[in-house]
Order: C-alpha cells, then sequence, then structure tokens
DNA sequence: CTGTTAGCGCTTTCAA
DNA sequence: TTGAAAGCGCTAACAG
C-alpha cells in the first residue's frame, strides 16, 4: 500500500514548505532563497522525483511546448522520401530554436472517405500539441478536416494550395518552366511527362486533361500544367502524362516503361519529381537508351542522388521551406498565446509565404539526335 | 467578456446532461443512447468544440499516447544520417500500429558537461511522453541521463551498449567481421581504417590504442576493434584508425585524404560507415585511383545510395531495428501500465534483443595490384 | 443508460 | 520571501 509517488504537494509536505515554493524552486529560481531551493532540489533527488509533471503543468499553463506535424503519408513512406526528410529536418531546426519539441502523427494511408478517418480525427484531436503544420496533403483530405477542426494554430506547406490557411511553399507552377523551357531550347517537339498521384484515389496510368484539372494534389497539377503551358507556348500539343500513386524510383522505372512503351517516339521525358527521373534513368541504363543523346530527362525537387548524377531539376528549398514554415507557426501560436486565447477575428490575410527556387542545368538534356528509339528487352 | 471557450462541462450544461454522459459520447459510445450521442455530437460540432482537450485526459488517464525519441545529434544532422531516418521510419510504423504519436526531442550538439546538459534536462522532464527510445548516444550522455531520472520505461537501441537499461540493436563487435575477412582474403595487408567519431568530444585524426579502449561511443568503437581482431589474427598490426566527428560523405572525403596522404601504401580502406566509404570512393575517384583496382573499400550500414553503386558493404536492419524499439517500448508501457504505475523491483532482466545483420559483397573489394598508390592532385 | 462525487498534479493570483 | 485558495478540463468509480 505504497504512496503512489512524489509529486510536487508530497514533497513539499515532507519539507514543510508549501507547494508553490517547490513549483519555484523549478520555474522561479529567483523567487526563493537559494538555499532554500538547493534543499528542495536535493529531496527532490533522493526521492527520485524528476520535477513537476509535464501533463499538470500544461494543463495548468495551456502551453504544451510541442507542435503536430501531419506528413502525406503513412509515416514509413515519408521517411523513404528525401524532400519530407529535409523538410522535416528544418522543423527540426526552427524547432530547436524554440526549445519546442515535435510531434509527428503517423497518418495510415488516405484513401477517401475511408473507415480510419475516424481514426485521423482520433490521433489529431487528440495530440498534445500547440498548433500544427501540414506538409503537402490533398484537398480535403480527412487530416487536415480535423486538424482543422481542433481550432489550434495552422501552417499549411505546399498544398493544398487553397485552404485559406497561412501557408509555406513554391510556385510549382512558374518554378517548373525553366525544364520545360530547357527541353524546348533543345529543340524536343515529343516530349513526355511523368508525374506521381494528381488524386487521392489511386489512379495508374494516363491521365486525361480533364482529370488533370481536377486534380486534388495541387503541386502535381500545378507542376504538370505549368510544364504544359510551356510546351503548348512552343506549339506542343497531346503531350501523354503517365502518373502513379507512389514517389519512388521503382514505380517510377515501371512508369518510364508503360510511357516509353506507349510513346516509343518520345525524346524527352519530363517528371515532376526527381525519384521518377531517377527511375527513368535506371530504366534507361537498362535498356540501352542512352541520357541525354536519346533520350532527355528533367526532374524536380534536386534531392542530392539526383544531383549526384547531375540530372537536370529545379531545385526547391526543402529544408528551408521546414525552418520558414516551424517559424511561421511559432509566430502564430506566440499571437495566439499574447490574445489570451480569446478567439478574435483573425486580424488580416493569413500569411503566404513562397520561396524561390532555381533550375539546375545537369547533363540530361540534350538535343535529341533524330533517331527513333527502340526501346527492348536486355 | 465572452466566455473562454467550449468545454466538456460547459456543453453538458447547455445540453442539461452531465459531464459524463459527454465524455462518454467520445469514449464509450456503446454507453449511452445513439440518439443522445447524436444530439452531443452535433451540438459540439455547432459550438467548434473538437472533443476532450487531451491535456486534461492526459492528466486524468495517466496516458499520454505518444513515445518520445531521441535521436543522437542535432535533429537536423541526424535527418542527414540515413540510418536513423530508417530507423524513425521503423519507430514511425510500430508507432503507427499503436496508434501512438512520436515525440522527437530536439537535442543540441552533445559537448560534454556544456552548458545545455540542463537544457537537455528540461526538454526531457518536460515532455509528455510514456516513454522513451533512446538512439545511439554516447556513455554518459545528458540526455540519457534526463531520461533515466524521468523514471519511464527506457529503450536504448544501439548504444551505449551498458546501461543496463532494455536494448535493441546489433552484434556491431562480429558484424563487421566479415568485412575485415573479405579484406584478408584478398589478401591485403596494409590496411587503413576510417571511423566516426570515439569520443564525444570533437577529436579529428589518427587515434591511439589507448583512445579507442576508453571510447565512449560503443558502436564504433565495437566495429574497430571487432575488426582489427581479425586483422590481427591474420598477423596484421600497426593498422591507422582515423577518425572524423561527423558521419557524412563531406568529411569522409577529408579523412580519406588524410589518411591516405599520411599512409599512401595502403591497398584498402575499411570504413566503419557506409557514408564514409562513399566519401573515400569520391576522393578516390577524384585522384584517378581505382577501386577496387588500386584500393578497396568496405562500408558498414548498407544505406540505399552505398548499396546502389555496388560498395561492399555490412547490411543492418536500420528500420526493424526502429520497429522493435518501438514494440519493445510499448510492452515496457503496457506492462507498467498493468502494474498501475506503482514502482515495483524489475521482474527480470531488461530485455536485449540482437537482429541479424549480413555481408553485402559488392564490388569494392579485390586483391591489390601491388603496385605503389601515388595519391595525387587531378 | 445517466448523474454525483472526487480528485489527477500543477501554477497563479493575492495576502501575509 | 513564502503560503492559502482556486481552479485548469477531464474521467473513474459507484449509485441510481
Amino acid at each position: 500500500m505504497s504512496k503512489r509517488s512524489t509529486t510536487l504537494a508530497s514533497l513539499a509536505a515532507e519539507l514543510g514548505v508549501s507547494r508553490t515554493t517547490v513549483s519555484n524552486a523549478y520555474n522561479r529560481p529567483d523567487q526563493l532563497a537559494p538555499a532554500t531551493r538547493e534543499r528542495i532540489l536535493a529531496a527532490a533527488a533522493a526521492r527520485g522525483y524528476a520535477g513537476p509533471d509535464p501533463t499538470a503543468r500544461s494543463l495548468r499553463t495551456r502551453r504544451q511546448g510541442s507542435v503536430g506535424v501531419l506528413l502525406t503519408e503513412h509515416l514509413s513512406y515519408a521517411f523513404e522520401d528525401m524532400a519530407s526528410v529535409d523538410f522535416l529536418a528544418g522543423m527540426a531546426e526552427a524547432s530547436a530554436g524554440a526549445s519546442t519539441t515535435l510531434t509527428l502523427i503517423p497518418a495510415g494511408p488516405d484513401t477517401v472517405g475511408a473507415p480510419d478517418d475516424a481514426h485521423a480525427a482520433q490521433l489529431v484531436s487528440s495530440a498534445a500539441v500547440d498548433g500544427f503544420v501540414v506538409y503537402s496533403v490533398a484537398a480535403g483530405d480527412a487530416y487536415l478536416e480535423a486538424v482543422r477542426r481542433r481550432g489550434l494554430p495552422v501552417v499549411v506547406c505546399d498544398q493544398p494550395t487553397d485552404s485559406g490557411l497561412p501557408f509555406v511553399g513554391i510556385d510549382d507552377h512558374v518554378a517548373i518552366a525553366p525544364a520545360a523551357q530547357a527541353l524546348i531550347d533543345a529543340s524536343h517537339a515529343r516530349i513526355g511527362i511523368l508525374s506521381i498521384r494528381l488524386h487521392r484515389e489511386r489512379h495508374d496510368g494516363e491521365v486525361s486533361a480533364a482529370q488533370l484539372a481536377a486534380a486534388d494534389m495541387h503541386v502535381q497539377r500545378a507542376r504538370v500544367q505549368g510544364a504544359l503551358e510551356v510546351l503548348r507556348a512552343a506549339g506542343i500539343e497531346g503531350v501523354p502524362v503517365v502518373t502513379r500513386h507512389i514517389n519512388d524510383s521503382r514505380t517510377a522505372y515501371a512508369a518510364a516503361e508503360e510511357l516509353l512503351t506507349a510513346h516509343p517516339d518520345l525524346t524527352a521525358v519530363l517528371c515532376t519529381t526527381d525519384s521518377m527521373a531517377l527511375g527513368v534513368l535506371a530504366y534507361a541504363r537498362d535498356h540501352g537508351i542512352s541520357v541525354p543523346e536519346q533520350l532527355s530527362v528533367t526532374g524536380f525537387d534536386g534531392i542530392a542522388p539526383a544531383l549526384a548524377v547531375g540530372l537536370s531539376t529545379v531545385v526547391q528549398p526543402n529544408k528551408a521551406k521546414g525552418a520558414a514554415a516551424g517559424h511561421m507557426l511559432a509566430d502564430l501560436i506566440d499571437r495566439d498565446a499574447a490574445r489570451g486565447g480569446r478567439a478574435t477575428a483573425q486580424p488580416a490575410e493569413p500569411p503566404h509565404k513562397l520561396l524561390r527556387t532555381s533550375y539546375h542545368p545537369g547533363s540530361t538534356v540534350a538535343r535529341p539526335r533524330g533517331e527513333q528509339l527502340l526501346p527492348g528487352r536486355g
């Protein structure tokens, strides 16, 4: 029948001081005699008391000291995507600066109206955080909606682009233009596009203009549309667009195969992602297609392995995005706290920050040789 | 003078039901009439009430639904290290399974007795979690000590190996043997070792046997000693060991330069890390040293880029380690909860799980050509 | 199926 | 400098 364990109160009682005094020993060292403080800390150590219970403390102070992070995918996929890892590194940097902790909410696969929408809401509404950063999710994402309902400060990164919430990202539509233009400048006319999913529902294969217009993955849509626009301006129409649900080089390999088999006359493939471009490169290597002599390839993201192999790509500042999102959220939280948590009409437009991107010429774009491609086995 | 905001109590009052009923609407749907539940949920939605406050709930239930994760380095570095990212992916998987959240504690640089030891303690003791996983830290690490003091369930991954706490890892000493043996088998006699830091204090350069023996980074020590043992058994002594504080290919490049300049007769470099091996490969490429003809190289970890370039290396299951650590911790937490949180003598030995590794032959080990290496510029 | 009664462990005015 | 009182918002018994 031993007592539960040491608490601030029990410690105070044993030492014959008040709870306030013990509390001050931890939170306001200047508010009590150094000697008293020493005595308290020593007694705490002796009893294995590690300091005020964080939960009780948070309940009282209304601060959690943690921000929630929602990554698009099943977390375990997210960690395979270097872009989101870099983003997280940026968030980590910002949070270290703010002496804050990062709470990763593990998202399940995002199937529309799936039974685990409830699960999403559950996880989000029970996270002990002061705010959320939502990274690159589909329009109408269940987690995003749950976050909205929660009513805490939120920063959306990358997408959706029309949430009306504070935002950090890049202008994908504009950012991809140089890649498309590089292809035009090298006088390619038969170009294909490889993109990752435009919709939440799985759909692997070619997509129509209508499907594209209705995409709920705004980032991919902007990249594809941005590229198409440049091509159209150069008089190129009817560009095939093939998508894959997952963003990794293995699935990209299959996508490359599909695209180049269905359209063997292509001289260039523009990818909306470096991972996909890497997959195309692998496919080309395996099939004796030389890059860039027989096939030009461009990517998007600027991940290390892509840069390492000299991919022509658009480089975006993933880590800086994470840091920017982290700081923006910290500001919102501080502002909220300053208002004392009272609901108030938003003072102004929600902040909207666009970071700069740059085109990395690389070495995977060249003039087409004009000879027919005949990709085959072996 | 608007009221603060909706709470479970205020909602109950407005609806003329008891707090329990509202609570049940969220936590025990089967404990009340569906109609009542609907009415409550509807009223909640109307008032923007997102459900029971997580903090208050946790205070009451004594469960946080989150586990703390401590990564060795400044978080932002950790994300550059693929091994720790994979580990995190494994943790994420485990935590998704347990419907648990992951709380990343951003660690500052780990300088001994640094002023931010206090900061470490602060962050650790104020994290709202049910337990911790500590990933690969030095003996005596301030965060680990803080975690210990916290008194919650802990799982240590990789190192330190002598903490006496529940452990998940591999047997590094044994695991590296095949890499060393491969070099011996290829009849190398002049071998150098590149390792990342053996001590918490920065020390870049060659290390003595004494320094090695006193290392507080147990994993690196085990790898170096394991390799040396194999070499010694083959009659090779006086093997130079060069270390670098940071584990990335850029610093490894410099380390390779140092090692090969000081010992131009080496025919093989054994690295305790793939990142370092990749750096050696880059150095060799830039200096016209052909691998494996002029120089054999081995790594450790089995990260994707290393495997992609065919590095001869030891593959360890980072993701599985994360998952194992996550599950072990979940078990400890459950057990703890079952005991009702009462302090009890540990029932038995703390669990200790070693995962299997495998040697990946790759293509960076071959017989030495016997010709003198003359690494030079260009 | 619903309500009543007690706190969970802490911080914070406000006084002494 | 220290103490006493008053909750923060919720859930776990236990009755009804």
